[in-house]
DNA sequence: AATGAATGAGCGTTCATTCAT
DNA sequence: CATGAATGAACGCTCATTCAT
């Protein structure tokens, strides 16, 4: 699947979410969830269909094929993290003219936990197809390659400027902030507990501000 | 599947792997290799068989069922993570008195990076049953939760006693020492192309460190 | 399978008979053909579905196994031998006062005569299951002692009280009068053409008889 | 299969059966207990090996395939059925000049119950083959219309002229007297739990006996 | 003679997809 | 639009049979 097609598919399936019938809807919210607990190719159409309350065919009628109904569903999630996601951030903290490394930390740290805990089952669904589908790795590499640049890079580079965050290059920096929200959802697949979100948001930024913070000597 | 069950499977498959023909020791090759291609459920007998050069038959001969191959494949991974690696582990930094917090983390993160780096299509495998096999998580989670108690642990205390580390909860400071080794795993399976293990290991180590040093005031 | 599943099965079988679609009722005349032909086993869904004119999937989409179309298969002998012919043999025999033991002996065999020449094919298959079923036997065996109590003893006792019949256990005297029903079956079965059913009937009638009837000395 | 080749067969096998080393013998004695238990197709060749102590290739080194195998466990039942037994019959009956009809028939039906009772495993494996294999029933046909001919009928004719049996057509004598010992087989294969045989064998003489008698007015 | 790994056709069954109603 | 019977390719797996050792 090519980038193209993947936008192609999401602008007409956002076509559709306006016109989707409240069995399209179910149907939605059946894959959604028959994908999460059992994945996508152990899920087949006449479970989805029974689960929504609709007949097999009614699956077929505005999503072409399996994988069509796949990508309805993962839809919100890419949108989210690749747009909206990245729009809403950009107002809330490029705007701010953020003074300390914390301040931007926390931030982003609460804002990324709260929406991997948020969508934990589109991300599941997602790391599924990321394992088998040899195509979709590169695209969103893609997408993680170029988002940054043009929201935290900028960010970093200030706070370089004024000696308040180490001296990394940015993408490592980057991946490092990455490490703990990576971990968290490495919890939630492994099904593990997790702590109060407000705890494992505030152990994580401690340690991360702490990794960031340029030592005086 | 219970804990007993995967050790009589594991002993089981050891004994075999001795006995094992060399088209058998084929065919585990490359159930191997396109379990990680494609995923366990993607992947049929006929496919395994064919890129084994043997007969469908042939697959069955000793592996009863394709579930049963797909622990023959996985188990050199889980005996290494889960016995083997924690017993060389303490071996190797348990007996050494480690006097700073770098030389304890280095060591760490070089080998379960290497590790990962070594491992990374059985480790991709096991990601994919993770997300679809329901049994599979509480297992490791077990797993993973006892045995840093009887390694990580203890150097923790120790190092803690010295003040030469952070006075966080122990399962907080491995959760986030595990961190840039996820990141890392998910830029494998991601296809980004990471940098020079060497540099990868530099920079965790870094980060790591600086983050889980006490500051002076 | 307990009699309740057995129950059950035909139960739903009957609800499911009214509803079958042409191709359906084809698969079933298929099954029925092909089973008695060549035994359960051996017969391949393949098979049914090339005679019947159908894709093998629409072998499964009604009749869930080929165990659950043998069973479809055999429900309405099952039926009329267990509960149908039961209750018409009551209607029949017990209302009308039989004072002679050749009119109730002349009624019984040429019903069971007829019933067993009309499904010839159906008592073939259950035969064959019979011999390689070990939970199938046991089952009908039940219904062959409990279903004669409640039918045929209370004639039989009638006649003994005016001495009309041999003095004998009353199960020694059904299995005596199944005898040459069985021959008859065992003649079909051996593909041994036979007289014309008149015949046949009035010989087995008249030895019966005469075996029954007490010698005046 | 012709009658030849059955003949071919029984006697390629009694040669077989001299050289027969123990494996072997335990291989054909593991046929039959199997192929009575689950029946022929049911039965695996591993299966037979499993039970039999030996390889799977053993079983294929004397018997070429599955059928021969199958072939040499009936041979023994078809040979004695079809020519010692009846040997054994006319030596035992016919050289004596049997007066009463009850000798006659008790030697009859003594003989032959104790015959089934000892070859059951053998009579329902032939009996699963019979419904299955379109060629056997018309050849056990052949040997059941005929044999009666040189044994039972010349007795018949003495009795039918000394007055001392019902004049009924012979074929429906035999079957007649064939009735109970039907019967009997079927319980066993009903898994019905017969009387001693004793007993079996007096009632069905006496009804069998009474039924031929003729009646005096 | 005995072994058991290897073979591949064939089995029962599933399931994405189509289409007449 | 919705339905669900029909389709047939494909799957996991079995097993009679072969053959090198």
């Amino acid at each position: 699947m090519t980038e193209s097609k993947l936008r192609e598919l999401y602008e007409q399936n956002l076509r559709q979410m306006d016109n989707l019938t409240e069995k399209q809807q179910n149907i939605l919210k059946a894959a959604l969830s028959l994908f999460a607990e059992q994945g996508f190719d152990a899920t087949s159409s006449s479970q989805i269909a029974k689960r929504a309350g609709v007949a097999v065919g009614s699956v077929y009628q505005h999503f072409h094929n399996k994988r069509e109904l796949l990508m309805a569903v993962l839809t919100p999630l890419t949108k989210s993290v690749f747009s909206q996601a990245a729009d809403q951030f950009i107002d809330k903290t490029l705007d701010k003219d953020y003074n300390s490394l914390e301040q931007f930390i926390r931030a982003l740290v609460a804002d990324r936990m709260l929406f991997i805990s948020n969508n934990r089952e589109e991300f599941k669904i997602m790391l599924g197809q990321l394992l088998s589908d040899n195509q979709l790795g590169p695209e969103l590499n893609h997408a993680f390659n170029e988002q940054p640049k043009t929201t935290a890079f900028p960010i970093i580079d200030r706070l370089k400027k004024k000696k308040l965050i180490i001296d990394y290059p940015n993408d490592v920096i980057v991946q490092f902030v990455f490490g703990p929200l990576v971990t968290f959802f490495g919890k939630i697949i492994l099904a593990i507990k997790p702590m109060p979100i407000d705890q494992e948001i505030n152990y994580a930024v401690g340690l991360i501000v702490n990794g960031l913070t340029p030592r005086s000597n």
